[in-house]
DNA sequence: TGCAAGAATAAGTATGTAGCTATATTGAGC
DNA sequence: GCTCAATATAGCTACATACTTATTCTTGCA
């Protein structure tokens, strides 16, 4: 079964948004439990700005769910797909890699 | 275990490769096997230098083989781990569209 | 109501890259 | 060596988007 165009421009969405550092690094942090946008930006060592908008990208992606507490935002993974993603990528880097440490999302 | 940048980077970096409709198209075409550069780009509408480029790109990323044939370059998908990484994606897909036809790669 | 904290948006810059056309490279056969 | 076919590369334009700083929006509380 072939995807059409507009079909594989989909999946290529999807997977865009997995193609930056700091949304995987935020997605790493989500991988323990619901955070809300202050402990993520906290954790990296970028601006909250990039965070919400990093965010909001993860959410249109269908990747996070979110829900409000008072004045916070608490974000979490959606699917658990996402880690399976992630995992098959790190298994596919180290068996390329072979000696460096094991990469393990 | 948390990645640290580099190697968040280097996860970044192989989704990336996955992250363009030219290039899904192109690995869905290897999907059958073995194909040489022009006779994927009878089955694609973009140009050779194109696919050329993208072929280059994703043999760069190590998830194509290239092997010459004469004055062909043969390449096929090196790891199977990319038909269950757009597998996962496409069941996710499907599982958000509820109704639409199933998209399978 | 006014203020402060948390989050989202706006505006701007910089960078990466998809795609094109044109050209160069490589290899087979004459 | 010359020519043709198959690939690869160069140079270019257009566009997307990551990131920053500054600002706005929202909510709880004095």
């Amino acid at each position: 079964m072939k995807l059409d165009p507009e079909q594989l421009e989909r999946v290529a969405h999807l997977f865009r948004a997995f193609s930056e550092a700091t949304r995987l690094a935020i997605i790493q942090e989500l991988k323990s439990g619901e955070l809300s946008v202050s402990e993520i930006v906290q954790r990296l060592t970028t601006s909250q700005a990039n965070v919400s908008k990093q965010l909001k990208l993860l959410y249109e992606a269908g990747l996070v769910t979110r829900r409000k507490q008072s004045t916070q935002v608490l974000y979490q993974i959606s699917d658990p797909m996402v880690f399976e993603l992630c995992g098959l990528v790190c298994d596919k880097l180290n068996r390329d890699a072979q000696k460096p440490a094991r990469l393990k999302f």
